[in-house]
DNA sequence: AGAACGATCGACT
DNA sequence: GTCGATCGTTCTA
């Protein structure tokens, strides 16, 4: 199964957010495999980020995985109640990563939807709010804490470039779709940072 | 030991 | 648009 290399992850991580955009994140669970398609990143680096938990190298239990080598899950619990899922990039010992804020349902969707809404029957509402922020996305593919730390180019969480390199179905044609950028969301405290354009969505063409 | 604070979400006015 | 939930992490003393 081809998918998303050591050296991918080792990028420069503003590169690498935006590289991401288009992939397929896939997690195995319990025989099962989800899937969606990366559709909004944002990037974190510690060297010069305010924003970042590992700003200026910061080293904490927490932030310990930020130095793990590039192609490492970064999780941790947010507001209490809601987990964050990252990507580790740029080479070992460069405090860095990719946050998932959104995906588009490829497969398992039953079993997202289920996780995420329980018994509740999906509406139109849910299904245009299913998988559009970093906490739902960690609902839907049942990541917590116990998955920080999961390495990328395992078996369990990882990213391929198309759906056929995980044994899914290719996508009908491609719609136009272009690169928007912009702020990251939530970082209003991290003074010159909270206005770096680190945001990255992909959006259809008109 | 205690306090402050979130890289969010969903319910509600 | 506003607001509260909820608890691990981090910092202060």
């Amino acid at each position: 199964m081809a998918r998303l290399s050591r050296e991918f992850y080792a990028q420069d991580t503003l590169e690498a957010a935006r590289a991401l955009l288009g992939k397929v994140l896939v997690r195995r669970l319990d025989g099962e495999t989800l899937a969606g398609r990366v559709v909004e990143t944002e990037a974190y680096v510690g060297r010069c980020d305010k924003a970042c938990h590992a700003y200026h190298y910061r080293r904490t239990a927490r932030t310990e995985t930020l130095f793990a080598p590039p192609g490492t899950a970064y999780i941790y619990l947010i507001y209490g109640m809601y987990h964050c899922l990252n990507f580790v990039t740029e080479p070992e010992g460069e405090p860095a990563a990719v946050l998932l804020r959104a995906l588009q349902p490829v497969a398992g969707i039953e079993t997202m939807a289920r996780l995420r809404y329980g018994d509740k029957p999906m509406t139109d509402y849910r299904r245009k709010n299913f998988l559009n922020g970093p906490g739902k996305v960690c609902r839907a593919l049942a990541l917590t804490r116990a998955e920080n730390g999961l390495d990328l180019t395992g078996d369990t969480l990882f990213l391929c470039g198309r759906p056929e390199d995980a044994g899914l179905p290719s996508f009908p044609a491609a719609a136009r779709e272009r690169i928007v950028t912009g702020p990251r969301i939530g970082v209003d405290y991290a003074e010159e940072a909270r206005d770096f354009p680190w945001r990255f969505r992909l959006v259809r063409e008109e």
